[in-house]
DNA sequence: TTTTCAATTGAACGATTGTTCAGTTACAAA
DNA sequence: TTTGTAACTGAACAATCGTTCAATTGAAAA
């Protein structure tokens, strides 16, 4: 009996996606297999072949459509200002976009090494054009006098490890509101880079 | 033909242990396979078996090894001045401890999932009392007031995540000395919670 | 109603997995 | 020199892996 009542190729792939996303998350890449996939969506495992190519894709896809949301979004939010105002929008952007998406966010940080050498380079390069639009910031920001920095690019690994340390311990039924936790951050990233 | 000359249990040991760690910084824990590893020691892969009662046990010592490393080093570290003689204390010596073992810190943190709920559970415990160490120290400065701190516990995890982002782009052969990646780092943290 | 075909099943492929163990080897003790 | 034994080999085990594909199904098009 194939086609089941419901199962379009709308609905499936959706779902081999987040199926994916969760086990990975879970169990690592390499410790998920496509059978388990398959069982979680509820289709046998060849089924899986309509939606991705291989097992290397769907990982591929997962990481590249998060790294597209991120910048596609980033894009939406103004980029006038002075340093200061761009630098608060960058932090609170950050946040609020990563908060949501922590699957997302560990499978893009986590499984980097699972990718094939050429997938790598096209998520790098991604990830590349994030980190640079915080850098402008802060070299505006210097060249501004506002900021006291004794190095960019260090300084733009630094506070986007700090951010993105956020998931590591965010829950959703926790004590703080995401607009307070955006607060606290910003707090310490003004003072971070503070002349 | 066994005990090849030189093979002792007092240097294959070691060897496993090394190329463990090695492997699975590059290929992650579930993606190596003990086959793998014995190549690399130069032994089958029946031999591990004298060294680990099994795969998972392995992953939990080279684990546990370096948070017990980590958290007897900063006991030997004195605990006495001001919070904020304290910080800056906690900050260097976080830099200089974790630069040199990037491969320990990356599995530390990459392959929690893949621990056992018990083993999940002792390493959770260790790591606990190391961001203690920091809580302690943010809460005795903002006693002092020289601190201004939103969320000691949330700043706590901000700097430990700002300050273990140094292992994502250090390099060995880089730009700047251990020193003066300390100073940036300290510059930063020092002004993030400065009154 | 009949036809069409995307979606799915079910079975199979060779390769690889973690782990065990009887047998072999070479060093150290006697 | 003989003996004991820790270290290691080599082969085997059942289980599972990613991937392929002919056959089957059922909703939509004619």
């Amino acid at each position: 009996m194939a086609r089941k009542q419901g199962s379009h190729s709308g609905t499936t792939g959706p779902k081999v996606r987040a199926a994916a996303l969760r086990l990975i998350v879970r169990h690592g890449f390499a410790a998920v297999s496509m059978r388990q996939i398959a069982t979680d969506v509820g289709v046998q495992v060849g089924a899986l072949y309509n939606y991705t190519p291989d097992k290397q894709s769907l990982l591929y896809d997962l990481m590249h459509s998060h790294m597209a949301e991120l910048l596609t979004a980033w894009d939406q939010e103004a980029t006038a200002g002075t340093a200061l105002a761009r630098l608060e929008r960058f932090t609170r952007f950050h946040i609020r976009f990563h908060l949501p998406r922590a699957d997302q966010v560990f499978v893009s940080y986590m499984e980097l090494r699972n990718l094939s050498p050429d997938n790598f380079t096209k998520i790098e390069a991604m990830r590349r054009i994030y980190e640079d639009a915080l850098d402008d910031i802060l070299r505006a920001g210097e060249a501004e006098g506002q900021f006291t920095i004794a190095d960019s690019r260090i300084t733009t690994m630094g506070l986007i490890a700090l951010l993105t340390g956020v998931s590591n311990w965010y829950r959703d039924d926790g004590r703080l509101s995401v607009g307070e936790i955006e607060t606290i951050y910003w707090d310490m990233v003004r003072k971070s880079v503070s002349a």
